[in-house]
DNA sequence: GCGATGTTTATAAACATAAGT
DNA sequence: AAACTTATGTTTATAAACATC
């Protein structure tokens, strides 16, 4: 027992530059499209987005508006990336190719950088779910509502007994209960607790699953329709649908879940009001919303990209009155910003060339981790604006701050960041940084952390893209829980092309309190990992079709051969404005403004 | 080695609650202060409180105002609590002792619990050191300085070659020279690198050093004067001060410094112009400017009230021009707010009665930390004001918001946090949550981690009080290395009674950036364990003379019996408004304005 | 490929505290 | 009501897997 099980390494994500380089369009497309292989389990009915029954030998198309539908559209900063809209309909394969062909055919000098954009498949989901966001429940102090049936392993939700005085405005009660079919998939898995052991057996031969602690916590809380757990519910739902951790002589494990639960500041405790038992709830800023069926089901259907939920958690509600002046927007610095690239510790982001970014003044003088733009780094330092703005990029990563005079940019994916292959990252899985809103009022008190934590990514790829998972999801699921991946509101602040830019610096009032919030945050998928450029492609083709308000794309260099699994991003420096957090906007909008 | 050699237990703290139950004021004061066997090594010549020369048989005084000019002054919000101001000369015995027979005179009804401060014995320390903050580097990108001879070991750092030009105010140049007493001890101990091995032989009876790497961490930059450094110098700082980690066959010590360095918010990571190395900092903010020599000594010499330098980092001229507006501090919540108790984790802080508290709303609608003011819990909840609120404390410590309409109050140490005897926290060697006011410029990098940070406490307290230290500390150090102990700017953002609520939510511009700086955080004294009553109280005797601007005291509970040092603690939920942090006010001008 | 430096996750453990017995 | 036990939380220490330079 002592000899730690290691953490799984399948989480880990593998580089797998795309091997296009030496002959041009070799090995890449494969002239089928082995989609059959997935949806073993449940899949998923409803999503709009008709897989391209592959097989389409169109690859030799260069014009600019291909044939399918495909439109490209220069990038509003580099001169040497296109942005490329593929229809959920477009062979993704037969694209890639042409680009590629595109690229190389102009050289050095001609555009050479492709995002691939797939955002018209889904449906807008602005107003999807304006109120079945995250955290249905209303937590004001008067709203005992879930004083019900939480006492125990979380058996009894539908038993409303208390159903106190609701004091907010309207906050719902009703959305309590809103057994929608996202879910309504786990209230049941909920509540029958070990009575759940139907067709699937629980056999004996579970691996360890694929998960971090932390992403198993999340699946656990998110579960719940009330967003909330407690710490013997987290432990039975995890033991509940994954075996594995029953069969655990020892109980290092539930140690080393309150060891997570503490250290994540993505995880915070509630206590009831009448003190007795205490929740833990995720950061609604930080919840994307992830749940089990969502990867498992995704997994088992070879489709290795996810829209991790991007809900911004519309608890604001539940705030008090504490009603502080939003943040003035206007006079603030860095004029011109628009966007900018971002590439996570091992996550692959760029922003969308629609959002605009707010840079916002550096806080410190430290490096302005703007990646390289271009292999040869340009030390543009010395007329820096503030004096400040420290030293190019460092090594790995770490802190970054704009100069308040740099913009940001769309950063190509010359830099190590995007030749990386596959950035199998967990960004949802991920508890972001957030500035902590709730710590300038809590500042006061210790027992708060505040401050940023050093929660990070767990990744939650399955190991094997399909079927039948060694680590043995205990199912226990209905077959209509899927609607969670459906609602993903994208919470954009401004308009597509810039948003005034706001100077909120993690502002402390809950109201509303999308403190914080990216927009690249949200909808970072998991690419389970692939063994192949083929898988690569594969999951991408999927991506385009299954992922609506997806943020995600490809970055193709033809210079640097690779194809690259990127999430565009759209950050807005400082969201935390409540002014600006009720501001849905679809991806598929966004990226409307370009086409 | 797999067999961890655990944390060092010294650094936990013991709860002792002060035995004063039974027989009223029997057994708590030794008819003889065997102040004797302390000050056996270094002690400090300064402090202008005489000790009492102990025996003072004056227990029965019980009049309002004590004849050694001991004042009591009503609480502003706590009936029951009397706030003593006790001025150095008094003997804290017997005050101490008086205050016990006339809490139990009045029994439960009547005024049982004391805050005795002794805010009188120091200078003001206002304007002592306006320059000599924190941070005496400055960062801009021009500012080169470092460069001169970082790259090593930090052999060198006398030798200041570049001495680029200052392009802040006043920030001085000389401070970054200023060789106080304090920095020169570290500076030294650091040109010579190995050769420091003087006097004190490092003989290989080198037991474990009772410090938490994070202390350590904070220690090696701390003592650098340009307040970074890089992982090797950290390295090398660590073996030549304590030599039990030069001993150590393996590395994996430096394998848990870098870890720490990554996990602890507090550290940040800074890349030179040239992007050639880069230097590990503290986050100012965070920085308490806490060094070996102030713990070592002032455990050298019996005293176990430190004062961790209060310094909110006024690096903030290293900032760029970012400039951002600060938030407006009118209209906000929480009209009469003003105090407010808080209890740390571990820690026992109170708010000084002076202080005023903004409250601030709840970012969530969680439970309102506001510790239980009495032993019966007044759920006063229907009426309040934002219905919001949440529910009452819940069981340990964590996330605590004021519910917007609450006033923040003193919380009396019924509760359980100021029962449990000495509070040896290390509240300056905790990373503080800070809100991560550079998350909202880095919010679109995910590398950086930003929100809130999971660092914390790391006791720093040497186990025993006095001399010889079995991890042996390698001196290197001069012998008049304690200026920076006096050098405590305490940063109080508005008046005494009262500040203007600020609702600056954590901003992000660092120009004089005070974040979630909190009066109370500063200066949280270590306390040695302590043996017996009597320890704590000579140490506290200590404490009220050597301390100047310092905010412990004590809180003597007649009820229960128990003395328990606390932490004064002026707290302001959101202080980051440059306006606010350059307000300094001495702890003694607050007091002065009860009396 | 190797070594230094960074980042994250997993485990074990020491304590603290609330809740039960 | 005191004492012991258990559950729950918090924090630090170590080891290790990887990533990047
Ligand atoms: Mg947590
Ligand atoms: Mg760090």
């Amino acid at each position: 027992m002592r000899r730690s099980p290691r953490r799984p390494l399948i989480l880990k994500r593998r580089k797998l530059p795309f091997q296009l380089s030496e002959s041009a369009t070799v090995d890449v497309v494969p002239s089928k499209q082995p989609h059959g292989g997935g949806s073993t389990t449940t899949t998923t009915p409803q999503p709009p987005a008709p897989p391209s029954d592959g097989s389409s030998p169109k690859p030799c198309a260069v014009s600019l508006c291909f044939p399918d539908g495909v439109h490209i559209v220069p990038h509003p900063t580099k001169t040497d990336t296109r942005v490329v809209l593929i229809p959920p309909t477009a062979d993704l394969q037969s694209v890639i190719g042409a680009l590629t062909a595109k690229g190389k055919e102009h050289g050095p000098n001609g555009p050479n950088k492709f995002i691939l954009l797939s955002g018209s498949g889904g449906q807008p989901c602005s107003e999807v779910n304006k109120d079945l966001d995250c955290c249905p429940l209303d937590d004001s102090l008067t709203n005992i509502h879930w004083l019900s049936g939480m006492s125990s392993d979380g058996n009894k939700p539908d038993t409303k007994s208390v159903k106190s005085e609701v004091k907010k405005e309207d906050i719902d009660i009703n959305i309590s209960d809103n057994n929608d079919d996202d879910n309504t998939s786990e209230q049941d898995s909920q509540g029958d607790g070990d009575a759940e052991a139907d067709g699937q057996a629980k056999s004996s031969q579970s691996d360890r699953p694929p998960y971090s602690y932390m992403a198993m916590i999340q699946f656990a809380i998110n579960s719940n329709t009330s967003r909330r757990m407690t710490l013997k519910e987290i432990y039975t739902w995890i033991e509940d649908h994954f075996p594995f951790f029953h069969q655990q002589t020892k109980q290092g494990w539930k140690n080393s879940i309150r060891h997570n639960l503490s250290i994540h500041d993505m995880f915070k405790r509630q206590t009831s009001p009448d003190g007795k038992t205490s929740y833990w709830t995720i950061r609604p800023e930080a919840n994307r919303c992830l749940t089990l069926d969502q990867v498992y089901k995704l997994s088992a259907s070879t489709v290795g990209t996810t829209i991790y939920q991007a809900s911004p958690a519309l608890c604001s509600a539940f705030t008090p009155q504490v009603q502080l002046l939003p943040g003035r927007q206007p006079a603030r610095v860095t004029p011109g910003a628009r966007k900018r690239v971002r590439s996570a510790p091992k996550v692959a982001k760029i922003d969308a060339p629609a959002a605009v970014l707010h840079p916002i003044a550096t806080e410190m003088k430290e490096e302005p981790v703007c990646l390289p733009l271009n292999p040869q780094r340009d030390p543009h330092r010395g007329g820096e604006g503030g004096g400040g703005g420290g030293g190019g990029s460092s090594r790995r990563k770490q802190r970054l701050v704009l100069p308040s005079h740099e913009e940001p940019i769309l950063l190509p994916p010359d830099s190590p960041f995007f030749d990386s292959g596959v950035a199998s990252d967990a960004s949802a899985l991920r508890d972001m940084p957030q500035g902590s809103p709730s710590s300038p009022k809590l500042s006061f008190e210790t027992p708060v952390k505040g401050g940023s934590s050093s929660d990070h990514l767990a990744s939650s790829t399955p190991s094997r893209p399909l079927g039948s998972e060694p680590w043995k999801v205990t199912p226990l699921g209905k077959g209509t829980q899927r609607a969670m991946l459906d609602f993903s509101p994208i919470h954009t602040p401004g308009g597509p092309l810039h948003t005034p830019q706001h100077q909120h610096y993690h502002h402390t009032h809950l109201h509303h309190d999308y403190s914080t919030f990216n927009f690249g945050d949200p909808a970072f998928s998991e690419l389970p990992l692939f063994s192949s450029p083929r898988e690569l492609l594969l999951s991408s083709t999927a991506a385009g079709s299954a992922a609506n308000c997806s943020l995600e794309g490809l970055m193709l260099d033809t210079i640097n051969d690779s194809l690259s699994k990127v999430l565009v991003d759209i950050s807005f420096s400082a969201l935390e404005d409540e002014d600006m957090g009720t501001a849905n906007i679809s991806w598929s909008e966004l990226i409307h403004h370009f086409i």
